[in-house]
RNA sequence: GCGCAAUUAGCUCAGCGGUAGAGCACUAUGUUGACAUCGUAGGGGUCACAGGUUCAAUCCCUGUAUUGCGCACCA
């Protein structure tokens, strides 16, 4: 026997265990079943769980289970990513923290690169252990690492080919520069700030000593770096100036005036300084005017202080220092005319938090336009779908003006480049060393680049590089492409775009059919979860105090399509709740020796309760299913809990309490109902198991002796014949439910005390309803706490009324009636069922509606005014007899 | 500036061309051994605003406002 409170924190250890000592998360390439795949977005290896995985995961998990149910062989990938810039800076941080202030540069690659490696090792197996907390249900017999051999073999394959096709390249271009961790940064990494600055306006006089010419510039600093100044070609204040020379306040370097019509000008002066080695627009405008002799200077050394290129006063000195000398300096010269506040976007770091810098160096490309064009093609052709679909327009908008992709960054945890430089500077991109020496020729001096790839180089491979790939593998043929990628739309671009490139360009292939997309999760307040705001709801404190189960399916129902999580901790515990109420109801199935038999089969289900909730069941699963099919995770679980609860409990479960009690000496009966009670619960754990896979499993294996080792979670999603509905079942019940709660309703108003027991009469009651009366009186009495139900045309005085269909259900209850309160009521009624007429009859009076609206259309209006009508002249029956006594 | 999304009950959100829904919160109440982590009943909404299409609009279209999120930015 279950216990009377159902406490999670005892089961969810010892099931997870057999769960995974079952061998059932093994996919089987070799075996018949069709293939279905998720690929696990892999966290960071040394990260800890957030919701954010969470969510994710738990979906990932649900459709997983639930199609492992549906026999399918179902792989889901799991993995951990190296996460490069997020792993080194932990370590350097921990380096820093040791006391001895050493840095990774202090210590050398090897030393540095083998803390990092201990640091994952120590901390590799955080998440993953989290994951299993949660229930989740991977191929861990399959987990990878994106730094594995194997997938490290992927990366520098895929280098080594992209390379001889000549889609990567090495390249001088302005990149983000981090100068805190001093390396290139991807734009999808910078963010902009909105920040209150300073606009300086500053004079540069001309050369030929006939005026000045003034620009303005939030940046002063760089000044130090003007190659021009450009005016608008059509500007006519500046027509005289273009094609003489300017003098850079300062340094006094002899700087040409260009036009170009990137210069806007009703802004500021009209004037610009170009600054082509440390700003994007500029860069460009000096590659039009190559011709002019427009020098590139780069200001700045790798941290972010000012270099040898400068003045030496300003050598060394921090670049905000030096903007704070340079107007000194400025206004000292008399050059500074004008500083105004100015709101602009200074782009920062989002791993650095400081000011990213335009920054000149050389890096290795990626030709992602090339890449990106069969990546756009497969969406728009469909051979990968969005769900929800508004998100194609953000992967459309990316790719088609996509940049060439940086992919080196001056890190070294990470993949290595494979590219050798002999000493002339000329690279041999190779597997190995011995192969980088074999093009170089023998005796030839090499050097390995020290640069490492994007992190997100290796995980654009995940989806091929985890199933084996470059080998030819059973994997690869049977789960790429995989079946859906479930992530957030945070990284589409960073992630989702690129697995597309690569997996079309390697493998011909989409590398996934679907890509669900979900939302962020957010604070009860809608904000997003940060460290520093201090509103994080770790998912670990959550599944100690709520389960994993609870958790879980809040996860599952809060996942509408197109909006953010808002997780509060009362839904939460709302979900625990109904844990708990699933954990009673089956108590009470056992109590009562509901236990799933099974020589059962539903059609056996003679008795109209027992067939109609076999209906509901059915009608559920496939609820269940199609939501399942939609990614309306939302759906599928508020289908489940409705049944269970509001189906199964409220009412299922009450009317079979007489068919179970002394008073029903059909024993067949009997046992048909504890049979499809016992089958209907048993079911119930099969569609709930995706979702609420920890009690679901602890429930299964309590209510029945099963076959050694059957787990639930390995059990068959049901499949039910549909004519196990029956809408006459459906019809009846639900007539049932109706006048139940009609009378209780009717009761509550009129302030009947609960425990009082009344007599009913049912007037003008059909043959039907007699019937019906008559099979179901004793479930009337209990569940509308009757002491009698009897057909009856008489109404007695002092009676509240009420009316179900065509019948009017009469209580007698002179000593407590409130006359003046049940004519209210009674009036109340009657106007409600007035203006619905009254609204009904101006709607039939229109021609145009009678003449426009589709036939079925009018007659249910017509038919629902007469249902109007007669409750109404019912109603005003039971007014008058009141009033007449 | 461009784009996307949202605006429905006190809160969080579903929904839908033809009688407005859920959970939580709230109010009242507590009857039978599954369950007070519960039961029963109840109150509560001009479906942001303005136009349009339609016999009919909360739903479709257009515009406005507000909010959120992307992307791009003028030095």
């Amino acid at each position: 026997m279950l216990d009377k409170t159902f406490d999670h924190s005892i089961i969810e250890k010892h099931h997870y265990q057999k769960w995974e000592d079952s061998g059932l998360f093994a996919a089987h390439p070799k075996s018949d079943a069709k293939g279905y795949c998720i690929m696990m977005p892999p966290p960071n290896v040394t990260g800890t769980l957030h919701m954010g995985h969470a969510f994710t995961m738990t979906l990932q998990d649900v459709l997983i289970r639930y199609h492992r149910m549906r026999q399918q062989d179902a792989l889901w990938m799991p993995g951990t990513d190296h996460a490069g810039i997020a792993t080194q800076m932990v370590v350097e941080r921990q380096l820093a923290a040791d006391g001895n202030n050493m840095t990774r540069r202090d210590m050398g690659r090897e030393a540095f690169l083998e803390k990092v490696w201990q640091w994952k090792e120590y901390s590799g197996g955080t998440i993953t252990s989290q994951l299993r907390r949660l229930g989740t249900t991977p191929d861990w017999e399959r987990e990878r690492f994106t730094m594995d051999e194997g997938l490290s073999n992927a990366v520098r394959k895929v280098f080594i080919d992209l390379y001889k096709e000549g889609l990567i390249y090495k390249d001088k271009r302005l990149v983000n520069w981090d100068p805190k961790l001093q390396t290139a940064v991807s734009d999808l990494e910078v963010e902009h700030r909105e920040i209150k600055g300073k606009m300086y306006t500053v004079r540069y006089p001309l050369e030929d000593g006939s005026g000045s010419i003034s620009i303005a510039t939030t940046r002063p600093e760089t000044i130090l770096a003007d190659g021009a100044i450009a005016v608008h070609p059509d500007d006519e204040r500046y027509t005289d100036l273009v094609g003489k020379f300017a003098v850079v306040p300062v340094c006094n370097r002899i700087i040409p005036i260009v036009a170009d019509e990137y210069v806007k000008s009703d802004f500021g002066s009209g004037a610009v300084k170009i600054t082509a080695a440390h700003d994007f627009n500029d860069f460009e405008v000096y590659k039009r005017h190559k011709d002019k002799g427009i020098p590139l200077i780069n200001l700045m050394t790798a941290d972010g202080h000012m270099n040898e290129n400068c003045p030496k006063d300003y050598q060394g000195l921090d670049r905000f220092d030096a903007r704070k000398k340079i107007i000194g300096d400025l206004e000292e010269l008399e050059y500074l005319e004008k500083v105004v506040d100015h709101v602009h976007q200074v782009p920062y770091g989002d791993r650095s938090g400081v000011p990213i810098e335009p920054y000149l160096t050389d890096q290795w490309y990626c030709n992602a336009s090339v890449l990106a064009k069969p990546a756009l093609e497969a969406v728009r052709s469909g051979k990968t779908e969005f769900v929800p679909k508004n998100w194609e327009n953000t992967f459309f908008d990316w790719l088609e003006n996509i940049q060439p992709w940086c992919i080196s960054r001056q890190l070294w945890w990470g993949h290595q480049i494979p590219a050798w430089y002999d000493e002339d500077g000329t690279v041999y991109v190779a597997d190995n060393e011995a192969e980088a020496q074999a093009q170089a020729g023998a005796g030839v001096k090499l050097k390995r680049d020290e640069d490492v790839l994007d992190t997100w180089f290796s995980s654009a491979l995940w989806p091929f590089s985890t199933l084996g790939w470059p080998n030819k593998t059973p994997e690869l043929d049977k789960y790429y492409p995989g079946d859906v990628l479930v992530t957030g739309f945070d990284i589409i671009f960073f992630w989702v775009a690129r697995m597309m490139m690569m997996g079309i360009h390697f493998m011909g292939e989409v590398p996934f059919k679907k890509v669900y997309i979900h939302a962020l999760v957010r604070d009860a307040k809608g904000q997003k979860m940060s460290k520093s705001k201090g509103n994080v709801i770790d998912p670990l404190e959550i599944i100690e105090k709520y389960g994993a189960d609870a958790l879980r399916f809040c996860m599952t129902a809060m996942a509408a399509q197109g909006r953010d999580v808002k997780l509060s901790e009362e839904r939460i515990e709302g979900y625990r709740n109904f844990a708990t109420k699933l954990w009673n109801a089956t108590r009470y199935c056992e109590m009562n020796g509901c236990n799933p038999n099974f020589d059962f089969t539903p059609d056996q289900a003679t008795e109209t309760v027992n067939k109609w909730i076999i209906g509901e069941l059915l009608n559920t699963k496939k609820g269940i299913e199609q939501h399942l099919e939609d990614f309306r995770f939302n759906d599928a679980a508020n289908t489940i809990y409705q049944f269970v609860w509001g189906t199964f409990c409220d009412w299922y479960l009450e009317f079979t309490k007489p068919l179970l009690g002394e008073g029903n000496t059909n024993d067949a009966l009997k046992q048909e109902t504890r049979d499809t009670i016992g089958w209907v619960l048993d079911q119930i754990l099969v569609l709930l198991n995706p979702f609420m896979p920890f009690i679901t499993e602890e429930l299964y294996e309590s209510i029945a002796v099963r076959p050694k080792d059957a787990l639930l979670m390995g059990q068959k999603w049901p499949d039910y014949a549909p004519e196990l509905y029956q809408a006459s079942s459906a019809d009846e019940i639900n007539w049932l439910i109706r006048t139940v709660t009609e009378i209780r309703s009717v009761r509550s108003d009129m302030n009947v005390p609960a425990a009082a027991k009344v007599r009913m009469l049912v007037k003008d009651a059909s043959e039907v309803t007699v019937a019906r009366l008559k099979t179901y009186d004793e479930i009337l009495r209990r569940m509308a706490r009757l002491e009698s139900v009897t057909i009856s045309n008489d109404v007695p005085k002092g009676s509240i009324q009420t009316v179900v269909d065509e019948a009017t259900l009469v209580l007698p209850i002179a000593e407590i009636i409130d006359l003046d309160k049940e004519r209210e009521r009674l009036n109340k009624e009657i106007g409600k069922l007035a203006a619905n007429i009254e609204k009904i009859d101006q709607k039939l009076a229109d021609e145009k509606f009678v003449a426009n609206a589709p036939a079925e259309i009018i007659a249910e209006q017509k038919s629902r005014r007469a249902e109007n009508e007669a409750m109404m002249t019912k109603f005003s029956t039971a007014l008058k007899q009141l009033s007449a006594a």
